[in-house]
This record gives structure tokens, C-alpha cells and sequence, in this order.
DNA sequence: CCATTATAGTGGGAAAAAGTGGATATTTGT
DNA sequence: ACAAATATCCACTTTTTCCCACTATAATGG
């Protein structure tokens, strides 16, 4: 099972490319695939990085959602500006500029482990993100209402 | 069953080394597999250290949550902060610069058993977290509420 | 109870690896 | 064919890992 966490300060370059940590890069060669799908996030500025397989996945289920403008409306905001990325022989994937600006990246960015896909972020972005006390709360309930053993 | 308990005063050193406590090497020795995962705890400011089969267990629980923004800022509160320490032939553990600093770990730090898992805390807010009243009428309350037999 | 020995914990230098930036080559599209 | 964009390669810096040596604490034996 492919599960990516940590998170580590990286630097974009001047021609938008990105170094993949070497922990999820390993990840990756284990499984001979290591394309990327890179794709906006539906809820907070940031990018999502899903391994090909499992945004098909995901890609399938979309697929099957029932016909009709929500539809429309999800396939326009989440398939649509979903690119495919090779990293590489550096392990560095190439950013599209689109979706740069979109999500406000900067030079700084933080890479973030989530599970099945990977995030990048804008550095000050998620520093104010994590220093946000909403989302502490919403954890701690969560944890409570699910009894999470921790 | 792994039952870390115990609290050591240990150094840090230099380059973010901890030497993890004696005791609690055995019981990972015992179990052929000595990986471990840190990550920060919800409540304190403290983090926390798991053998990597018992995170796992944690880890499906989470992924089994509903999808949602809720979803998404604890796995970004607890998941993505993790990572994998392995021990060096030495039984010392790197804990990564971001985790120190965000919890605020100095030189001197105490090491916990806590059951499943144990934590690093900074010895100055252990102290200051032992001293204080509230902890213990908390524990006291538990203690008869649940008819804990002790 | 003290001296000796073993073991845990600590510190730093050298080697390896990861991340970064830029120069050169290749491809793509017009 | 040319300009723009992308990919490949090489060089540099920083971080991490590995290894050895030292010190303090705990265990052992006379």
C-alpha cells in the first residue's frame, strides 16, 4: 500500500521544476511506475499529486458519477486541470506554470505527505495553514468522534 | 504486546540526534523490526514515537475516513507531519529539524513510555506539564469515573 | 564498600547522498 | 528553419549517514 507522509522544504527552480523527497521517491520505484498526475485541490490553495494508478482510480469513479451540471461542474474543476508529470532522471517534475500561478507557489513551496497523494504548497501558505486553530480543532474532534487510537 | 513505560532524561545533540532509551530498544529488538514514526501529538507540545506496524494500524483507520475538508485537516495535522526514523547502529534516532522546532524541543529533553508508544517532550515543558494542577485532577477524575482499579 | 569492568549515552569527523542551480542539447510547434 | 519549451547533463552545496572515540553511569566482584 502506497502511503506518503512527511513534510519537507523544497525549492521551486527558475524554470518551475520541483524536486520529488527522495522518501516518496522510493516509494515510487517500488512500484516501476513512477508517473505523476498533478491536480488542484478542492478546498485549499495547493497542488495534489496522485501516482498515475491511483488517479485512475479515481479517475473511473468520476467517470460513473450521474450525468448533469455537478457533474459537469466537478469534472471541470478537478479532472480539467489535472496534467501528467514525469519526473526526470533528477527525480524532478516539471510544475506547469498554470497551475503555479493558480495555487500562488512560490520559490519556497513544502512538499506534504497525505496518505495515498502528495501535496505541494506554497510555504507561507501553510505555515498561516497550520498555524490555523480551526483546523487543530476539527483534528481533535475528529480523533474524539471517531476514536482514532493515537 | 509492546508496553513502552518510563521517563529518561536524554540529550539531543548537535545534529538532532536522540538516543532512544535502552529499555524501549530491547522490546523493538524483540520484534525484528525496529523502524520507527514521529510525528506531533494533537494535544501537547510533544512528539510523538511509534513502531511503524502499530502507525500502520492508525494509518488504515484514517484512510478509512470519510473524504471531506475535515478529513483532509487531520490527515494534514497528524499524517503528514510523520516520519519514518530509522535508528542507526548506534540506537540513536534524527529527529527531523521541522518537528523540533515546531514543538520546540531544546538540548535537554525527556523520553515517555506511553503504552503503544512513548514521547519526546522538552524537559522544561515537562516539567512545567507535571507541576500542573489541572493534569492531575484530570487523572484523578478519570481514575474514578471509568472505577479504573489501581 | 570501594575498585574494576561493562554498558549506555554523547560528541564529532569523514564519507555518502540528496537537493539545487545553471549550461548544453533535444524536441516541439509554428 | 527558427524560437520557445523541455529534457539531459554536470557541478556545487547542504544534509544525512556511518564510523570511531570518549565520558558517565550502572553492574560486578573482591
Amino acid at each position: 500500500m502506497i502511503r506518503f507522509r512527511g513534510t519537507f522544504s523544497h525549492n521551486i527552480d527558475s524554470k518551475g521544476r520541483l524536486s520529488v523527497p527522495n522518501k516518496f521517491r522510493d516509494i515510487l520505484r517500488a512500484k516501476e511506475d513512477s508517473r505523476l498526475v498533478v491536480t488542484k485541490d478542492l478546498y485549499q490553495d495547493c497542488l495534489l499529486v496522485f501516482p498515475l494508478e491511483r488517479w485512475q482510480e479515481a479517475e473511473e469513479r468520476v467517470d460513473e458519477l450521474p450525468t448533469g451540471q455537478e457533474r459537469d461542474n466537478f469534472v471541470r474543476r478537478f479532472v480539467s486541470p489535472a496534467q501528467d508529470c514525469a519526473m526526470d532522471k533528477m527525480g524532478r517534475i516539471l510544475i506547469p506554470a498554470t497551475l503555479r500561478e493558480e495555487v500562488g507557489l512560490g520559490r519556497e513551496v513544502m512538499v506534504v505527505g497525505a496518505l495515498g497523494k502528495f501535496e505541494i504548497w506554497d510555504k507561507a501558505g501553510w505555515d498561516s495553514y497550520s498555524r490555523d486553530q480551526t483546523v487543530l480543532d476539527n483534528a481533535r474532534e475528529l480523533v474524539k468522534s471517531q476514536n482514532i487510537k493515537i
